[in-house]
DNA sequence: CTGATATCATTTGCATACGAATGAATTTGA
DNA sequence: TCAAATTCATTCGTATGCAAATGATATCAG
């Protein structure tokens, strides 16, 4: 075989696996596909809350009352985002605000009697919209699967 | 052992890990932030452009000329969004449009000189970034993890 | 004690993301 | 053929998501 044909194949042959970048095959765009299955089954089962909005009820179910940007920290968004959150559940009456009385910069967030109603009436579909995204695989598949995204994120 | 200790087990012992609901544990709240780790390494090595661009430019460069109906198919995202991305792409000189001789509903979207440029140079980041992204596991893991996350996307 | 830092919350601006409604153009089917 | 259904693009409204700037408060260091 000639030097000519081994340039060849590596041009033409391998070009396909080795030099094209395939969108499809990015873990950044496929992890964005699951992302935006998961949001879609997630609607289909709570129509009136998103997900960010679950995390915020359930973290304070979970938790208690704490400040908005402890809040945002366990919940894993940045302070702009966790205010508007909290501002359209405060809106809905599913959580309550307050001064803390030691640290004045702080505002204390937690659920009124609404919210944890709500929460705990969503857990039970919650467990549900889990079970269905990952549903296309086996039992055995979806533990590794969370093993291996949870060190990724 | 009387009724009342099993109970008691029940709503006590095993509580917190047969009835507690532990967001942390969500396939669909780690996918999100495994979602927002992905976004901020990309930010971090391609700072002038989003994934969503990048992904719009990536793919008009695989398959060239399409619809922006088309390509936001292949992109996965829906019609609002996709104007979007191309009205952004479009300003900045990156696409250009124009108008399909026979289906006047269609609006063509191509790249420019400038957007293959671009594209060009930046697939060499984009492999940088997904080499980020997957770099908490090994090869192994990462083609576990690629193969379970494609299910699903 | 006090000036420098750090923390907490807010605001603004920009960019996805999607449902719903609308209008234009095309395709289908009786 | 022509009315109904479908497709394509646009627009509007709402909701994340994050960077950067700002103001108020708290903490730290000399």
């Amino acid at each position: 075989m000639s030097g000519e044909d081994n340039l060849l194949r590596l041009v033409e042959a391998e070009d396909g696996d080795e030099n094209n970048y395939h969108l499809q095959d990015q873990v950044g765009f496929i992890l964005r596909k699951a992302h935006q299955r998961h949001v879609s089954l997630f609607a289909a089962h709570i129509a009136d809350l998103t997900p960010p909005q679950f995390a915020a009820l359930a973290k304070l179910y979970d938790i208690g009352e704490t400040s908005q940007n402890q809040l945002g920290t366990l919940i894993a968004m940045d302070a702009a985002t966790v205010k508007g959150v909290i501002d359209r559940l405060k809106a809905r009456g599913l959580v309550e605000v307050s001064k803390h009385e030691v640290d004045k910069r702080r505002l204390l967030v937690n659920l009124t009697p609404e919210g944890r109603e709500a929460i705990e009436r969503l857990i039970p579909l919650a467990r549900t919209i889990t079970e269905e995204t990952l549903a296309p695989l086996t039992a055995k598949e979806a533990a590794t699967f969370l093993r291996l995204l949870a060190k990724l994120a």
